[in-house]
DNA sequence: ATAGGGTTAG
């Protein structure tokens, strides 16, 4: 015989949720999933409780707490209620003010002030709320003005809702104005809210100026500024005040890690973003779809796109920046159809893709000269998601088609365009013209460039680069004349490389390194090197009215030469050396890095100012077409 | 019974 004892029955709900979720027994508001919620409300009517308004507006307060509320069904509770109460309405204005609608916040109240019932303190918070989140400045204002009719107007939580809702409409003064009548009665988030009022106006002298007035700072003073930083771009900054808040020993929160991230991948720096990436690890932090996301675009944007893949693999929730980041990625790592095919599965999955995405899809087009494709999905772009293309859709078309030499069907895109072109497009255009023998085209265009910005030395220096592939030599002459005599201001090319614990920054020529002496030896090694594989120099890149043999010269020590150089100097063999540039590389740095590649066994990658170049043994990932 | 401030993509 054996023994048989039957299971007891399952509960409905485990003890643990009647204790906190429950709305049959209220208690302390705890964020509640979508079906926990209908759980409740299926016994709530079960145990013929329906009727209780109480429990009902209790049921709304958890639908409202949720990230997005469903509205469909949190309306079908609200239009139950014969007499709402006010905290029941609040609570469907809170549900509104987090929708896609929330001028429906607004709605509802009218209609509460219609019905004779008074808002309370909490009724306010809420619509601002809203307001914010519609930019709805004129409702806004005038609910302003209703708070100080119902009497409150000294209240702190309201206060600091107006002074954020201020903020988020871009009505600096008026902030400024409720900060300066708070003067005696502000908390942290007053100054906090005011904080980042400035620095959403990219003030971010002043922000350090209030930053250091605040009579108390907490985790998000921090955060605040950093994202700042971040956000205005000074994002040396941004990682200098991060140290400071780890040195200090002060809180760290995912905001600051997300925009560190941020500052780490825009800078190239891959050693900080790993040890960004470390450091949340060892201080536990979820790994959330923000965090995430961070994570996939730092490491895409420091050379590390087999990291972003694996990363992107894993994460159980992506949302539609994973996607973008990951496709983009793709895109600047020249994996064209790699990104196209994640661009169909992200449409399989039913998301809607934004003008991001779509840049992303272009921009792997372009790289890879996927002529066909691009234009496929720029009319599927238009005619099926309806989206209008931006500047930056037409840089990707106008790239494509013109260094794929279809120079004629860029110029009638051009001119289809609604928008007038910027001199990027310009100056895309122009590039093209100048690969394919377009001179004539190429001088104009090199010539409308200059008159609209005759401070800007790379117009001067296409165009005489134009000039000089149709041998006009005294085109040439004139242009460079031209270019000295204006007093352009040259944008300094530079490179840099990440090595033992420290960022090296080099400019062409440089001399200030600290090892200049072996960088210096190194590129010697190099040259000697790679003349015995065979290489000669093109020189046709540089345009200094210079002799021949400076030109080699200047060629031989353009900044990523020095970066390589110092990268073969410290890192180990087998080591992978890791460039960021800000200019496009030149042809014949691109040549040179091939051979060093092959003849030094080194994988080199190098980050220019459009894409990735993955060198090793001897050939580059973007196949010579960049 | 309910409340306020910070986050990432070209």
């Amino acid at each position: 015989m054996f023994a048989y004892k039957p299971k007891p029955p399952k509960p409905l709900l485990s003890v643990r949720h009647k204790v906190i979720c429950d709305p049959l027994l209220p208690s302390t508001p705890t964020f509640r999933s979508l079906n926990q919620t209908k759980q409740s409300h299926a016994r709530i009517i079960v145990s013929g409780l329906a009727r209780d308004a109480k429990l009902m507006a209790h049921l709304l307060l958890s639908l409202a707490l949720s990230p997005s509320p469903p509205l469909h069904y949190s309306l079908s509770i609200y239009n139950h209620f014969n007499y709402p109460s006010v905290f029941a309405t609040n609570n469907m204005i809170r549900c509104f003010a987090k929708s896609h609608s929330p001028r429906q916040s607004v709605v509802l109240y009218s209609s509460m002030l219609r019905r004779y019932a008074k808002p309370n303190n909490h009724t306010f918070t809420f619509l601002f709320q809203a307001c914010s989140e519609a930019l709805a400045v004129e409702e806004g204002a005038q609910i302003h003005a209703h708070v100080l009719k119902f009497g409150f107007g000294a209240d702190l939580f309201i206060r600091n809702a107006l002074l954020n809702f201020y903020s988020a409409c871009f009505r600096l003064e008026c902030s400024r104005k409720v900060f300066e009548e708070s003067l005696g009665s502000r908390d942290l988030v007053t100054w906090n809210t005011m904080l980042a009022c400035v620095v959403r106006d990219g003030q971010m002298g002043v922000a350090e100026k209030l930053f250091d007035e605040m009579p108390r700072r907490d985790v998000i003073s921090c955060s605040t500024m950093i994202t700042g930083y971040v956000q205005n771009g000074n994002l040396e900054e941004a990682l200098e005040f991060f140290r400071d808040v780890r040195e200090k020993g002060l809180r760290v929160n995912e905001a600051m890690l997300v925009s560190v991230l941020s500052a780490s991948a825009q800078l190239g720096l891959l050693e900080h973003g790993r040890f960004v990436h470390s450091l949340a690890e060892s201080l536990n932090f979820p790994m959330t779809t923000s965090l995430g996301t961070s994570l996939i675009d730092m490491y895409a944007k420091c050379g590390c796109i087999e990291q972003s893949k694996i990363l992107f693999n894993n994460m159980r929730q992506k949302d539609i920046w994973t996607w973008n980041v990951m496709i983009c990625g793709l895109a600047t790592h020249g994996l064209a159809k790699e990104a196209l095919a994640l661009f169909e599965r992200f449409l399989n999955k039913g998301f809607a893709p934004a003008t991001v995405t779509f840049i992303g899809v272009l921009s792997a087009c372009s790289r890879a000269g996927l002529v066909r494709e691009g234009r496929h999905y720029f009319k599927l772009m238009k005619e099926n998601y309806g989206i209008q293309p931006e500047m930056e859709h037409y840089g990707c078309m106008v790239d494509l088609l013109g260094r794929t030499g279809f120079v004629d069907e860029a110029v009638e895109l051009i001119e289809k365009m609604q928008v007038s072109p910027d001199p990027v497009l310009w100056a895309t255009l122009l590039g093209a013209c100048k690969i394919h023998g377009f001179s004539e085209l190429g001088e104009e265009i090199g010539s409308k460039l200059i008159q609209l910005d005759p401070t800007h030395s790379g117009h001067y220096v296409q165009l005489s680069t134009v000039y000089a592939k149709a041998k006009k030599w005294e085109e040439v002459i004139r242009v460079r004349r031209l270019m000295s005599e204006r007093n352009t201001n040259k944008a300094a090319g530079w490179s840099l490389i990440e090595a033992q614990g420290k960022v090296h920054k080099f400019v062409a020529g440089d001399r200030d390194h600290e090892s200049f002496k072996e960088i210096h030896k190194m590129l010697e090694t190099i040259g000697t090197r790679i003349a015995e594989a065979g290489y000669s120099p093109n020189i046709s890149s540089v345009l200094h009215d210079i002799g021949d043999e400076e030109k080699e010269i200047v060629i031989k020590e353009h900044s990523e030469r020095l970066a390589i150089a110092l990268g073969l100097l410290v890192t180990p063999y087998g080591d992978c050396i890791r460039v960021v540039k800000n200019l496009r590389v030149c042809e014949d740095c691109h040549e040179v890095s091939k051979i060093i590649s092959k003849v030094f066994e080194r994988e080199i990658i190098v980050r220019d100012g459009s894409r990735f170049h993955h060198f090793k043994e001897g050939t580059c990932s973007c196949h010579d077409f960049w």
